[in-house]
DNA sequence: CGCGAGGTTGAAGGCAATCAACATTAGTGG
DNA sequence: CCACTAATGTTGATTGCCTTCAACCTCGCG
């Protein structure tokens, strides 16, 4: 059998969850510990490779990834796949949904390792993200920075070399990361396989991995045994925007 | 003196602008003509080149674009530069900032010809949106369009041939010009520069140019005189989606 | 131990970039 | 109205990034 955390379970009240003040409900959660716990109607986990949202569904849930990794991505009549964005612990699912009731998902999402993830109704949330100030403050940025991000995106997609477009992402991936104390000196759980990475740059495996090769020739990175260590962020970044 | 149209001046009531059925508040023009007049603050022009909206900015406004054409893009600090999207006239700018109040811009937004654009404060707009269901409707699917865009957008530069994504952008430019009248017999006005197409795709303006020369050499589309006719949309559209 | 998924490496080819020159058009000033 | 100029478009030759194809390796797991 395949290798599952059996902890994955989230506690029954959010309010000991120590994931719940890195998620966009943390404000209120520090505020009022079970203003969240209330609102989750939902456990869920999945295996790996596991779509549980699919492209063209409507949803009246949003989530939060309480752990493992996951991806957005469009996947095209002919088995083309684009990634359009990784998805790791204490993020929200489909936030932009919330605005955006009873439409069609533009894309899918799947697991990449196992997840688990926790369910709110629309309703539910949008009372939650309204019942303060920084609350609601807080969803803004998170949306905001979901705008930016994927805007860079298409920066990096259209405007980047294949070695900059990497260093970007892993660069991003280990900033988001850290925020959450999931990286700890630039040392972090990485499930991504190379295939992953190809169909989130734009690339063929093949080329990632002559990449990657390169960049642990430059000592920038380590990786082996699903983690992956930034040696020299600095440089990282450097070659991230310059190239 | 560079051309200019002098006409290019809305009406002083909405209720007599013809773009005002093709823009968002369209079906609030419809029930009540005087709704948007009441709330449109301010009319603005731009000359062609101008930067009228700056990445890092806060704004309170969104605005309809009325006349001419515009992008948006994101410059990078070596001059490198990626447009996110074009905007013709009926289209909305910086809908999504609604919900992103006192929030820096996340890109510019430049004029391609002369424009002229109708500014609404967020506040008086946010009511407009909410004044009836229908209206509300019609917003939440320009976002959602606008939303499922851009994740094409990333599949396209990620997943696509040069001449695919060149094919994607004509046909997704004629089919928006039509739902407003703007494109007749696949035949409309196309400011567009070989640069601006370069810099949207992802590739050089020499490249782009020979793009163009196949595709107008296969007899899918005929242009010249700042004018873009698709002359088989069908198999524009078969390469859009194959390469 | 054997199998399969994923990773690694090499060789060859093609798509798109780059460099460079010239043509055409639009805008400008005489 | 024409001459001039700058911006844009067009074409050719060359280069190189990345893909493709193919083989082999490695490691976890049955």
């Amino acid at each position: 059998m395949k290798h599952r955390s059996v902890d994955a379970q989230p506690p029954l009240f959010c309010g000991e969850c120590n994931l719940g003040r890195h998620a966009i409900y943390g404000p209120t959660r520090c505020a009022r510990p079970d203003e969240v716990s209330i609102r989750r109607r939902n456990v869920a986990s999945y295996g790996p490779q596991k779509t549980f949202l699919r492209q063209g569904e409507t949803v009246s849930h949003i989530y939060t990834l309480y752990s493992g990794w996951a991806c957005q991505f469009i996947q095209l009549p002919d088995g083309r796949r684009q990634i359009l964005s990784f998805l790791v612990p204490g993020d929200p699912i489909l936030l932009e949904m919330l605005f955006l009731p009873s439409m069609p998902l533009p894309f899918s999402i799947k697991a990449i390792t196992d997840v688990t993830v926790c369910a709110f109704t629309h309703d539910s949330m949008k009372d939650l993200i309204h019942s303060s100030e920084p609350q609601q403050q807080e969803v803004r940025e998170v949306m905001h920075r979901n705008l930016a991000r994927i805007s860079h995106r298409l920066v990096d997609l259209g405007r980047r070399s294949a070695l900059g477009r990497l260093a970007q992402l892993l660069s991003e991936l280990e900033e988001r990361l850290r925020r959450r104390n999931l990286s700890v000196d630039g040392r972090f759980f990485f499930p991504v396989l190379q295939e992953h990475l190809a169909d989130a740059l734009g690339l063929t495996p093949v080329y990632v991995n002559r990449l990657m090769d390169r960049l642990r020739q430059l000592e920038l990175i380590e990786f082996g045994n699903r983690t992956m260590t930034i040696r020299d962020p600095a440089q990282l970044r450097e070659i991230a925007h310059e190239e």
